[in-house]
DNA sequence: TATGAATGAGGATTCATTCAT
DNA sequence: AATGAATGAATCCTCATTCAT
C-alpha cells in the first residue's frame, strides 16, 4: 500500500501546487485532492516538509530519466547537447501542471532547507551535463559561458511558459536548439580530443 | 505622511519577501520590519493584497524607469535592443534582495488575481519593446523568435541568479549581450525601413 | 502469550512514564518501547486507560509484596513499623525509573477514575499498616498523628527523590527510621495489651 | 490591560490544572475558564509553555511572600524554623485548588525544561532557608539531615493532602511543628554563636 | 494618525481507536 | 496473535482583519 499511497499523494501535491500555489497548498487540500484523510499524509510521510521533498525528488527523477533516455539515443557530441536540452522540454514533463508546480516549489526553495538542497543538486547536474557535452565542441571559455547561458535559457523558458500559463514545448525546443546552433556556429571548434563517456 | 509610510511599507515588504519568502511574509513581520504596528498597513493599504500589488507596481515602475533612461541614451537600433536588456540587469535593481522578492511574488502571480495582471503587463511590455527594437534589425520571423528567446533568457538569468542567491549583474549582462550578438550576426538583416519612435 | 505480552507492555509503560511523563506517554510510544505494534495494546488491554490501571496495579503489587516480605522478618512491634517503612524504600522499587513513573501516574490520579481508586487503596493500606504497628507502641493519640506523619514523610521522600531525579534509598531510609526513632522516644509507651496479627 | 489579562489567565490556568490535570489542561479550556478567546493567550504569553512558567512563577512568588511575611514576625531561631514551615501551610495557599495545581505542574516538571528550572529554584530556596534557620539550633550534622527531612515532610504533606483531595492546613501544620519539636528536643544544641540575618 | 485589544478561521500535527486481513 | 491502514477528534499555533480609543 505504501508505494501506492506515496505516489498518489505526490501527484496530488503537484496538482495542488499547480492549482493553488505554494502558500495555499495545505495538507488538507492535498488530502482532499488525493481523496484521503489529511492524517494519512503524516502516516506515509513524516510531515508536510517530507512530502514536499519527496515531490521534488519525484519530479527531479522524472527529469533525470528523460535526460538519460535522450542521451542514450545521441550519437555525437552535438546531439548530446541537444538531447540534454530536449529532455527538459519533453512533453510528458513540460505541461502546464508540472510547470506550475515547479514554479511554486522552486520559488520556495530559497526559504526551505530541504528544497534548497534539491534545487542545488538539479542546478549542478544540469551544469555538469552541459559542460561535459560542450567540452567536446567548443573551447573551454565558450564551455563555461555556453553552459551558463544555456542553463539560464532553459530555466527562462520554463519560467516564461509557466508565467504565461501555457507550456509550448515545441516553441521552447525550437528556441533552445536555435541558441545551441548559434552557439556552435560562432564558437571556436575544439581541437581534436578523446571522447569521454557521458555522465548523468 | 501617506507617501512616506507607503514607501516605507513597500520596502519592508520587499525585504520580508526576500528574507522569508511569500508564504511566511506576514503583515506582522512587515510591520515589525518597517518598525510600525501591523494595523498601520490596513490604514494605508486596504489589506495585504493591496500592499502586495503596490509592491509589485513599485518594482515594475523602477524597472520601467531604468528602461526609459537607458533607451534615451541609445543612438541606433542595436543599442536600443541592448539598452532594454541592460536595463533589466542594472545594479540598482539587480541585487539579491530585489531578486528574491521578485521570485517570491512572481511565483505567486499565477494564483493571485492582482499580481497576475501586473505580471502580464510586464511580459507584454518587454515583448513589445524587444520586438519594436528588433524589427529594425532582422526579418519578421527572427523578430518573433528573437524577442521570445531574449525575454526567456532575461527571465532565466533572473531566475538563475535568484536561485543561486547571487546576483551577478556583469555576468548576466555579458551572457545576454552575447546572445544579442549571435542573434544579429546569424539573422538576416532587415531591408531598409522607416524608424518608428520607441514606446515604453 | 498473554501474560508475557501484558508484562512486557506494563514495563514499557513504566519506562515511558519515566522518560516522557504522563502527557507524552502515548500508545505509539509504549508500543515502540515494547517493540510491538500499538494495536497490540488494544488487543491485550481494552485501551489506554486499562493499561494504565494495570500498570499501577503492577506497581502496587510489587510494593505490597515488599511489605509482606519485610514484615515476616520482623520479630517485634518496632521492627514491624520499621519494616513497613523500609519496604517503601527497597532498592528494587526505589529507583529512578519507578519513582518517575509513580510521580507521573499519581499526579494524574486525581483526574482519572481508575487510578484514583487505586491510589486510595494504597493510601488506606499504608495507613492501616502503620496504625496497626504503632498501636502496640504508643497511645492512640500518637498512633493517629504518627501514622499520618510517617505516611506523609514516606510520600515526601518519594516526591523529593523523584523531583531531584535521584533515588537515594539509603538516605531516605535513614531519614524515615530517624523519624520513627524520634516518634517512639518522645511518645508515651502504650499500656500492656494483646498483640494482634498483622494484616496487609 | 496586559497585567489584568495575564493575572486572569494565570488564575484560569491554576483552576484548570486543578480541575483537569496537566494533560487535559488545554489552551482552549484555559481560555474558556478565563472567559476569553484562546488566541488571547498567545497574545499575552508567547505560547502555552510561557503561560505555564508564568503560572508556576506566580505560585512560587506567593509562597515566597508568605515565607517573608512569617519570618519577619519571628523573634528567635526556633520561631524562624517554624515560620518557614508555617508559611508553606498558610491557608491562602494551602487550599484544594492550589494544591492540585502544584501537583499537576510539579509532576510535569521532570519533563519540561522551564518548569524543571523553577522547581529546582524552589527546592534550593527551601533547603537554604531551613539550613540557615536550623544552623543556630543544632549541630551541623543535624542541620543537614533535619533540613532534608523537614523539606521531605513538607512536600509529603502537600502531596498527601493533594492526593486525598483535602487540604487540611491545621493538621499539616501540627504534624510539621511536631516534627520540628522532636528534632530540636533530640538533637544536640549548637554551641553559642552569633546570629545572622535571615535571608529569603 | 496610530495603537493595541480581540477574534475567528485555518493550518500542521498528534493520538487513541477501529477494522480488515 | 498480530499488523498496518485509516480515521476523526483534538491541540497548539499563526494570521489577517476589525474595532475602540
Amino acid at each position: 500500500m505504501q508505494p501506492i499511497r506515496r505516489r498518489q499523494l505526490i501527484l496530488a501535491t503537484i496538482r495542488c501546487m499547480s492549482e493553488y500555489g505554494f502558500a495555499r497548498t495545505t495538507i488538507a487540500r492535498i488530502g482532499k485532492t488525493a481523496g484521503v484523510t489529511p492524517s494519512i499524509i503524516h502516516h506515509y510521510f513524516g510531515g508536510k516538509d517530507d512530502l514536499l521533498e519527496a515531490t521534488v525528488r519525484f519530479l527531479l527523477e522524472q527529469l533525470r530519466q528523460n535526460v538519460v533516455r535522450q542521451l542514450t539515443q545521441a550519437t555525437n557530441a552535438r546531439q548530446r547537447v541537444e538531447a540534454i536540452i530536449a529532455a527538459n522540454f519533453a512533453d510528458d514533463q513540460f505541461n502546464d501542471e508540472t510547470l506550475a508546480a515547479w514554479m511554486a516549489l522552486w520559488a520556495q526553495a530559497q526559504h526551505h532547507h530541504g528544497l534548497h538542497r534539491l534545487q542545488q543538486i538539479y542546478a549542478r547536474r544540469l551544469q555538469s551535463n552541459l559542460r561535459h557535452a560542450l567540452r567536446q565542441l567548443v573551447d573551454e571559455n565558450a564551455v563555461q559561458r555556453g553552459a551558463f547561458g544555456l542553463a539560464a535559457l532553459v530555466d527562462g523558458l520554463w519560467l516564461n511558459c509557466s508565467l504565461n500559463g501555457e507550456a509550448n514545448g515545441a516553441l521552447a525546443r525550437a528556441v533552445a536548439l536555435n541558441y545551441i546552433d548559434k552557439l556552435l556556429r560562432t564558437a571556436q571548434p575544439v581541437p581534436t580530443q578523446s571522447v569521454e563517456s557521458d555522465h548523468v
